[in-house]
RNA sequence: GCCUCUGUAGCUCAGUUGGUAGAGCAGCGGACUGAAAAUCCGCGUGUCGCUGGUUCGAUUCCGGCCGGAGGCA
């Protein structure tokens, strides 16, 4: 219970494209808000087209925190999103604004709101590069069956195919000696700790979707893409940074292997792919008060959001 | 105008010696707890161009028509 201590904040969710963040500065305008971005690929300094972060005309002068403070050969994890993000949501609220959470990386989104604690790990790679070896010597299935002999829950869950998922769940238990199962428990024990009004932006068209899709690749292109595509290829990135949709798809094209054209085609198409995805992901989160941008006009849209979270 | 080839899923194409069809890609659905813009799983969505004929039965064989490609004029 409790509700009256709980931290008031606002969401702002949804596939690629689809507003969020015009929806999200407007709304921060309009209740003093401040964004709390909930963006795998927007912590990184330099990947600004391709992420297609904010600049300072669209922030208007809103604050955007969880933004463009990483370099891309650093790596990042949803543990320390969650460990960033709920201080940074402390601290606003601290100065009677509203925390406005804004991004479309489902897991750190729902990690943040649900509360997710983790266990506190050590910098240490070695269990992980000793698994990853034995993967590629004795293959997933090995490695599987070892899992099912110390965590079968887990196991029953994962298919042999899933190789990332099966040794990190070895992982966490060489490291711990908590297996995934438990730990997924322990980790759902603290309970809430926002009361959080979330909208989701959706299109009833998909196709209504795809088609600012497309059109937002082609103006990446215009922005300027293909230069900070040649630049962050050239450079190293880190682990989490170099799965960024906008850059690897071009690297055949830069290789001379395919043209433009057939490059950007792939590059719509995985960002495509990536916002069906998105919507897997946050259909399941029943809390979400979904609206769709093909069903009326942003003002419209801005109205019925302002609405859902007067009622919140 | 004549001859040849061709028309099957959104696309590229296989196939059925006559028993209403299947691959790849695209697409759709799902999972997801420390790399998540990642990773993984599942699903064929169809007047077999149209129309007559033969046949118990035609997408398949035959005729005609329509569309496409090439050749000869």
């Amino acid at each position: 219970m409790a509700g009256y201590n709980k931290i008031k904040i606002i969401s702002v969710i949804g596939p690629t494209a689809s507003g969020k963040t015009r929806l999200a500065v407007d709304i921060c305008k309009s209740i003093g808000g401040e964004v709390v971005s909930c963006d795998s690929m927007q912590i990184y300094k330099y990947m600004n087209i391709a992420t297609a972060k904010p600049d300072a005309e669209e922030m208007q002068g809103v604050p955007h925190h969880m933004m463009d403070f990483l370099e891309p050969n650093e790596k990042f994890s949803v543990a320390a999103y969650c460990d960033m993000a709920k201080k940074c949501i402390e601290d606003i609220n601290c100065r009677d604004k509203i925390p406005v959470i804004t991004g479309g990386t489902g897991l750190y989104y729902s990690s943040l709101i649900d509360n997710v604690t983790f266990l506190d790990e050590d910098e240490d790679t070695s269990i992980r590069d000793n698994l990853t070896n034995r993967l590629e010597n004795e293959g997933a299935s090995i490695l599987l069956e070892e899992l099912r002999s110390i965590d079968p829950e887990t196991a029953d869950k994962l298919h042999p195919n899933n190789a990332g998922r099966i040794v990190r769940a070895l992982e966490l238990y060489y490291k711990s000696g908590i297996t995934m199962s438990e730990q997924k428990r322990l980790s759902r024990l603290a309970g809430e700790t926002y009361n959080c009004t979330a909208i989701g932006l959706d299109a009833r068209d998909r196709q209504f979707l795809y088609d600012r899709i497309n059109l937002r690749v082609d103006k990446m292109v215009e922005l300027g893409l293909l230069e900070e595509a040649e630049k962050f290829l050239s450079s190293e990135s880190g682990k989490t940074s170099s799965q960024a949709i906008g850059y690897k798809e071009l690297r055949p094209y830069f290789d001379g292997k395919i043209s433009l054209d057939e490059a950007l085609n792939n590059l719509k198409m995985e960002t495509r792919r990536y916002a069906k995805r998105q919507l897997t992901w946050f259909r399941r989160d029943k809390r979400i008060n979904w609206l769709y941008i093909d069903e009326m006009s942003y003002d419209e849209l801005l109205s019925q959001t302002l609405t859902i979270i007067k009622k919140g």
